[in-house]
RNA sequence: GGCUGGAUGGCAGAGUGGUUAUGCAGCGGACUGCAACUCCGUGUACGCCGGUUCGAUUCCGACUCCAGCCUCCA
């Protein structure tokens, strides 16, 4: 297996510090607001690492933290007027609602910031001790970002390119622009712990460098997160994180691509974000995790509702390939009968998660279905069987093909499904009848409203296609 | 200005030093009362200019354009 390290910029063979065994820290959400598709990207991406990994064999300790002090949240929760515990409690529950809702799994621990104060101020006590950091006057503690050599190495920068171009505001209390806080005084009022500089709170970097080694160790194999992270974030764990140690913080480093709208960055920022809850009103969940799988983790994507349609419109082909095959779930169960549509899909995932590969050979596999499907039954339920599994991997095709197909998800559907079954009642009477004009006559009564009929041996069954 | 990526057929999106990605859309055929679904067939796409090579979309260099990071952001 090779996974692209975003560190030295190529992929690289996976190996594990420990054989069988992996573990993986990804940055997690600061919970002030809900999640948009661009956090929807980073749980489904590592999602589908996580399933891939454990269907290679390997015993994942996926470790997905929640910011959840930060002054975002203190601004906020000021804002509405509740209190911070109530408001970031409210958007935990949203995530997790969320990400359930899009097939993502949960991570093995999800440890929150204000329940690793302790672990946090210890490091800190460390990288002071070691003359990493200082506090000043002002109550802040500092990380002292020249006396640490390899800074910049993930991003590949040089302290002296970073002062050139950089807005960096000019904090009299630091020694140089660029380092960054770890421990920031409370203000009057404010939220905070007891700290040996006073009271105050954690930094952003400090909490994932401190809660990442405290679940997983000094050293461990992947560290994720999204795309925007890489600096400073990212740089400035590997500094705390090294400094404090002496040893490797990260052996891979992993990031997802952006998501995109009218080819512009997604983000809070810039105010363009959908938020996954509002694109799932009005769309399929796994139509939305279709469309993020479709392409590699590392692509952007461009956001849009026709390439959701697209996913939409790819996702019923196989889909209505399972249709009617759904008998004894998942007999594919000869155990070692790996196919050749498993094995390719493996050598694809193996070769850093090349998610849309993988769906081609599903469509392959699909394919072959519907062609068995015709002459030889068995064979069709025994390969369906098989594509559900693969599915399965990608944390898709496991809802029953009727579920999905009949849009039991969409609000927009206009009528019943017992209204539906009527109309096609009254067109088999009239087929019985030799009534052609009336049945064609009610097939695109329903075809207006989104209701697609399909005609085979049997019956007549149908598919909602928002129009 | 520095650092990362990227530019593929009508659209989306993988990949490869010489041979089919895949999906959607289109076209022809089969099936059908007619359709839909499905099946069969069908497209000489690889930003631009040089170089290496018997041969480059794929490797190397220049150029153009796009996106991201350099400031909170997944």
């Amino acid at each position: 297996m090779h996974i692209y390290n975003t560190l030295t910029r190529r992929k690289e063979p996976f190996t594990p510090l420990v054989a069988g065994k992996v573990s993986m820290y990804v940055c997690g959400m600061t919970v002030y607001d809900y999640c948009h598709l661009g956090h929807a990207r980073v749980m489904v991406a590592f999602d589908v690492i996580t399933r891939y990994l454990r269907e290679r064999g390997y015993d994942v300790n996926y470790v997905r933290n929640i910011t959840d002090i930060d002054d975002k949240i203190l601004k906020r929760a000021d804002e509405n007027g509740e209190s911070i515990t109530a408001l970031t409690e409210r958007m935990i529950d949203a995530m997790h609602e969320d990400e359930q809702r899009l097939f993502v799994l949960p991570p093995s621990h999800e440890p929150r910031a204000t329940g690793h104060i302790d672990d946090i101020v210890a490091m800190i006590e460390t990288l002071v001790e070691k003359g990493f950091a200082y506090a000043a006057d002002n109550g802040d503690v500092y990380y002292r970002v020249r006396k640490f050599a390899d800074y910049g190495k993930l991003n590949n920068r040089q302290l002296d390119d970073m002062r050139a171009g950089s807005r960096v505001d000019v904090d009299v209390h630091k020694e140089d622009p660029l380092d960054f806080v770890l421990w920031k005084a409370a203000k009057p009022g404010e939220a905070h712990w007891a700290s040996p500089w006073g009271n105050g709170r954690p930094g952003w970097h400090i909490e994932c460098s401190a809660m990442s080694t405290c679940c997983l160790g000094d050293t461990f194999d992947i560290h994720g997160g999204g795309p925007d992270l890489t600096f400073p974030h990212h740089e400035n764990e590997i500094a705390q994180s090294e400094a404090a140690t002496g040893k490797t913080y990260v052996n891979t480093w992993m990031h997802a691509g952006a998501v995109r709208v009218n080819q512009e960055k997604m983000s809070k920022s810039l105010g363009n974000f959908f938020t996954i809850r509002d694109v799932l009103a009005e769309h399929d969940p796994e139509v939305v995790r279709f469309l993020l799988v479709a392409s590699h983790y590392r692509s952007p994507i461009n956001y849009s509702v026709d390439s959701l349609t697209e996913a939409r419109k790819s996702l019923t082909r196989l889909y209505t390939a399972l249709e009617g095959l759904e008998q004894g779930d998942s007999n594919g169960d000869a155990s070692g009968d790996v196919s050749a549509y498993r094995e390719r899909f493996t050598q694809v995932m193996d070769d850093d998660f090349n998610t849309p590969e993988a769906l081609a050979v599903m469509f392959e596999l699909a394919r072959e279905v519907n062609r068995a499907k015709q002459e030889q039954p068995d064979e069709a339920v025994k390969l369906a069987g098989e594509l559900k599994q693969l599915g399965a991997i990608l944390g898709l095709l496991q809802q029953a093909p009727q579920t999905f197909l009949k849009g039991t998800q969409q609000q927009s559907m206009p009528l019943s499904e017992g209204e539906i079954e009527a109309k096609i009642a009254q067109r088999i009477e009239a087929k019985a009848n030799r009534d052609f004009a009336q049945a064609d006559a009610i097939r695109d009564e329903l075809a207006n409203l989104g209701v697609i009929l399909k005609d085979s041996r049997e019956g007549t069954s149908w598919v909602f296609e928002a129009p």
